[in-house]
DNA sequence: TTTCGGTAGATTGTTGACAATATTCATTCT
DNA sequence: AGAATGAATATTGTCAACAATCTACCGAAA
């Protein structure tokens, strides 16, 4: 009966506006849906095979989170986070980090401790070989993963609902992949560091090593002359996807 | 045509759907609508005169947002934030108002000074007559603008993002008010430090006292007997003003 | 009396249709 | 040629109806 159990549980918790809600994200976030692109309800509507309804709301819940920018009778259109948001975040990433680093090299268990150094340690192993800088590079998501675990080990909910969050805005800005697989040597140095103060019950040490990390990749991607300069006022700026005309003069 | 111009601006801006979501939130920050009443689409659809869909669609930004809890064909509850989430939110502000205060300490204009300073001397007129303890409280509505006021002038927006949606969580949180309004005077005091240390350029004095006024707050807020003990092992629970039969077994 | 089963009512989930708005493109005038 | 105007198309905003599910209530059997 496992089987129809978990039918039943998933009828239960999915709805079509929840199901279409992961769907569009994962989209977003894996890149098929890039930053600027705008969104159709039916196009979407189409593909998913439901109605518009659940499609709509959808696009609201993808709003709230951020990963979408609702235009009024314009339409829909996957988030581009421009250089000074992205700066912000950056900026709420090592408070984050540096609070959860603290806090975890007060609590942490063995088993834990054992878990992040195994990440580490396959880490180096992936140094020693050659990398490349797409998303789905072993490395990357071996980095992504590190930096959820730590967080989520700190026990509160609401930090790793917030880092999170986080980290799927970041994921939005064009130049952070770039930027992000360029100086892996150091980086997992970095990484190193924050192992080792973290795991000698450090809490200053492990909080300042995630604080300076973080801003080192602020950094590097800051440096990063990946995309050209963007408009200054604009609290959004739209690629080339997507040919808008503004409303207004 | 500076009323039609901003009407034609309102008609722009304002979707139903985002008037909707405007109004619900409304209703339940200012306690109109209580943790853990049932709302039901067509009701407020009647109340509010617009159709179920925008409704719905403002259902969902809501409950992104954490201010209610859609359960899938049972309805959506006004969400009621439990002991242990509610220590969990205090932890995060902690966490912000500390870093507010650090960063504000080193980059705070005369003119801000000027307006905290008036707010904290307002406070302290306000703690020489009496004081009353409901939710619209003029020495609570003047607190609240303190914090605001300090984590907005750091100039991260999404810093002040987070911040607010914290508050707004927090309030749903039934011991937080009656906690809050018992011991003024001393809050007033932490509030005096707070200013000193942020005018006196001290950043980590700044940090420490805001994250100190936060835990204690927390402290109060978990010494103040007014709610009976929740059930452990529930992320949520619901008051009396909606009888719910739980689901599952 | 209590429990099981079933029916009636209410509420949510989903869809398709219609109205309102924006975009595109052809046409006309300067 | 270029700009402005207007119709045609496409897309979003809103609504009302239908289907699916849950809740409440009542009666019958143990």
């Amino acid at each position: 009966m496992s089987a129809s159990q978990s039918t039943i549980a998933l009828l239960q918790a999915h709805s079509l506006t929840s199901a279409v809600h992961a769907e569009i994200e994962r989209l977003i976030l894996c890149g098929d849906l890039a930053p600027g692109a705008k969104l159709t309800e039916a196009m979407l509507a189409d593909r998913l095979g439901v109605s518009r309804g659940p499609i709509r709301e959808a696009f609201r819940i993808l709003e709230e989170a951020g990963l979408v920018k609702l235009e009024k009778n314009r339409g829909v259109f996957v988030r581009s986070i421009p250089l000074d948001e992205a700066m912000e975040i950056y900026d709420l990433r090592a408070m984050v980090d540096e609070s959860a680093g603290r806090q975890l090299a007060e609590r942490i268990t063995p088993e834990q401790l054992k878990e992040l150094r195994s990440m580490v340690e396959q880490m180096e192993r992936l140094v020693k070989d050659g990398h490349n800088t797409s998303a789905s590079d072993p490395y990357h998501l071996l980095n992504l993963a590190f930096h959820d675990r730590i967080v989520e080990f700190v026990g509160n909910r609401k930090l790793i609902d917030l880092y999170r969050r986080l980290v799927k805005e970041l994921s939005l800005f064009r130049r952070v992949n770039l930027a992000d697989g360029q100086q892996i040597p150091v980086s997992v140095q970095e990484h190193r560091a924050i192992l080792k103060a973290i795991a000698a019950g450090d809490a200053d040490g492990a909080g300042r090593a995630l604080r300076a990390h973080v801003l080192e990749s602020k950094q590097r991607t800051l440096n990063n002359p990946a995309s050209p300069a963007m408009p200054a006022g604009r609290t959004d700026t739209a690629p080339a996807s997507a040919t808008r005309k503004p409303r207004h003069a």
